[in-house]
DNA sequence: ATACAGCTTTTCGTATGCAAAAAGCACTTC
DNA sequence: GAAGTGCTTTTTGCATACGAAAAGCTGTAT
């Protein structure tokens, strides 16, 4: 059955448009494995300090041990695990410092990051912003704390993309991701005032001002650790909502 | 046919029965064969391009094909191979996009490093700077490549070390990794310069004077990255090195 | 009662086996 | 002679097996 409109107005290249679109392919299990085991990370039911035993995680996920010492070792190269020789995967246990040194890098990349997503954003691009930065302003009325922080990775996440450099996007993800982690279980607060920052930064980059957009990065995102900060010494942490 | 041997097989050599190169025993094979895999990428034995055949690598380090996959997936992840959905492991090749995308993210990461140097920096920390100073003034007279790159690795690395922020050490190891990568087959020019740029640095590191320490990192990678461009566009630049 | 030593158990690290997908080859057909 | 098709070969991906090292336990001696 291969009637290929060969003589009429057929463009030569009909194949090609599909020839681009990949079909789908067997997503490898270590993948599949790795998701799994960030997600039960991220969400606390694997807890900091928790040694996983592979045997567990295989059964428990349904699968050998191949794929799971596989995504166990990608998370150690990402920082989610300690991988300590014959002995095992251990959930990493996040450091006061090492908060704070990653909060340092991620603030000195996004900084960066909004930098070049000023020179680069096209009108299509500044109307994504604003979109995203509409979906968080309604997150933040309904309390939902994930999608609060769901929100706020989409936007921040659509800058490093607009900046189209790919390295430094794949660096801000890793870096976020893992702050995120740490920030989560205390980010009650501060979301009025990071939201603001947000609009504001979305107007730099529309005026395609990068210096500006830098700096109000920069101050979002040294807030964003003071914040942090803040939350250690004082014993009210137990302030409102 | 149950009579192997249950201790280690020897290998039957084929890509170079002259000298195998077993990796080490004792330590965790994947971080021995992570190790001669990276150093056979760096210095082009293995191609960019070039297909990575589990088997044969395996063979060849005269290990079985688990550690060698192992060793392929950490590659990937650090972008030193694309490991392709049920087609394997692929030397990767950079594109002029890529390189300058990585360039222009170690400039911003040692910046902001040579600005924590100069901020954390004890009278050690200088004195071990000048050290490497001296060093790498010498290797320029030898005019020995690998020396001077290397030279070059350890005064950035050193300098990375004494900002005290572990995450962007590391950060930093990977980035300039590969940017040496990229940059050492064309890494003829600019020595002179880059030391002069070099001993600046050191100054205002002992001086603690981070802003000008911060500038003066910005403005030597920068350079780095100019150069680079250049040397694209070959007969635009007549300047002697 | 406590501390040490030797044994047992658990768990990792490595090797091997097997099935499925992709690539390559040769054949057939027009 | 060229293109398409089915088969063979190669290589990956996942599963399982086995040896080794570390942790834990028990029993004994002080």
């Amino acid at each position: 059955m291969t009637s290929l409109p060969s003589g009429r107005r057929a463009p030569r290249g009909s194949l090609s448009a599909a020839a681009t679109r990949r079909v789908e392919r067997p997503a490898p299990l270590r993948q599949a494995v790795y998701d799994a085991l960030l997600e039960l990370i991220i969400n606390r039911t694997l807890a900091p300090g928790q040694h996983l035993v592979e045997a567990e995680l295989a059964e428990y996920l349904g699968v050998s041990r191949q794929p799971v010492r596989e995504a166990l070792q990608r998370l150690q190269t990402d920082g989610w695990v300690d991988l300590r020789p014959a002995q095992g995967a251990f959930v990493h246990t996040p450091t006061e410092e090492e908060a704070d040194q990653l909060l340092a890098v991620r603030s000195v990349l996004e900084t960066y990051s909004a930098k070049l997503a000023a020179e680069h954003a096209t009108a299509a691009d500044v109307k994504l912003l604003r979109k995203l930065q509409k979906a968080g302003e309604e997150a933040l009325g309904t309390a939902n704390v994930e999608r609060l922080v769901k929100a706020n990775a989409d936007l921040h996440a659509a800058v490093a993309a607009i900046g189209r450099n790919k390295v430094l996007s794949e660096m801000i993800g890793l870096v976020d991701r893992r702050v995120r982690w740490y920030y989560t279980p205390i980010a009650r607060p501060r979301s009025r005032d990071s939201w603001n920052e947000h609009a504001e930064l979305v107007t730099a980059i529309a005026d395609g001002d990068a210096e500006r957009a830098g700096e109000v990065m920069h101050r979002h995102a040294e807030q964003t650790r003071q914040t942090y900060h803040d939350r250690k010494s004082p014993e009210s942490s137990t302030k409102s909502d």
